[in-house]
DNA sequence: AGATGCAGTGCAACTAGTTGCATATGGGGG
DNA sequence: CCCCCATATGCAACTAGTTGCACTGCATCT
């Protein structure tokens, strides 16, 4: 499983709480993996009992105990035997596309409906996506080494954003076409 | 979850076995949607007790019986209730996209090589995909229905191929430059 | 005064999906 | 003769991920 690998990944870039975890897998990181408050705390448990991590309890004024973590020697090790050992290219998972093949035994009109909302929700993600492109890399020619990374991690989503949204678009043409 | 629903659809296409659907989802429905044949088999079972698919036991000469299965019409129910209930947009799960974030944690050379490993899968799938879009459907403007769907799904397919395809030779090209 | 929201951690029960194995029939190749 | 391959179905045990709930404390809005 790749949860434990994501979060080495965002604990190396910075140490923090099981909920800063969560917060940053409803931004950066979540724009490529997903995860929720409770996997996450659980994955955090197991990931101290394998001595990936290290775990510091602190106290606060005003708020709650927290616990912060950070990469341990064990997890270095880990992340540099995940970056090394090979794996299989992502199934593609469309729902859409099943709803479409399923179309013509039900209301064609119901699932157009619902490829017109994911059309715009995609376009929205996009412009938040080019939004950070241009607000954090601004010159993309001089970037190199972790910043670069970063840049092309962005560059992915948003060519995956603008592929859904274009194939939207084709889809709602052919249909509607295809219904007069 | 969807499996169902994709058996359903598969299932409305054309009855067939458990073994026949795991072909299937090894093929052209597995393109956009994977499953094992246990879980297959499982879920089958479930549908049965649900009253959403018939089952006949087949009685064959020179190879194993089998179980026929077909779509009742509480399975057609619950095909038109799913197509009109809206879902989320897909969450876009980049492996890749995390190994290229934690890249300067470890070997950036090996995740290069399994990025250039990922983009010539790509690019064969995407092959795999042309040939059927020429073989199946050599004029799309002609097409309407059923076939106009399942036209637009192996869009969908070709589109994300392409993009993933056209990704992973952005981030080699970057990567390349970089090292230098 | 009460509601809402943010920060913070966690359990229990569930659904979804994977991996390894077991079993049976029959054909073809070494 | 034995092994592998294709057809055909399935259990058991595991890992992964979701959903719903419970608790604390302070700040801010109505």
């Amino acid at each position: 499983m790749a949860l434990e690998h994501a979060i080495l990944v965002s604990l190396r870039e910075r140490s923090g709480t099981g909920y800063e975890l969560a917060r940053r897998f409803d931004k950066s990181i979540g724009f490529f993996w997903s995860a929720s408050h409770q996997q996450i705390y659980r994955t955090l448990k197991r990931m101290v009992d394998l001595g990936w991590v290290t775990v510091t309890e602190v106290t606060q004024h005003g708020r709650p105990d927290k616990k912060v973590y950070e990469v341990g020697d064990g997890g270095l090790d880990e992340l540099r035997r995940w970056l090394t050992q090979p794996g299989e290219p992502a199934a593609v998972r469309m729902e859409l596309g099943l709803k479409l093949r399923g179309a013509s035994f039900g209301d064609t009109d119901a699932v157009l409906a619902e490829i017109v909302s994911h059309r715009d929700q995609h376009a929205e993600r996009l412009d938040v996506y080019r939004v950070f492109e241009k607000r954090d890399f601004p010159d993309p020619a001089t970037l190199s080494g972790q910043r670069l990374h970063q840049y092309l991690v962005l560059r992915g989503g948003i060519r995956a954003e603008q592929a859904l949204l274009d194939w939207c678009d084709e889809v709602i043409h052919a249909m509607k076409r295809d219904r007069r």
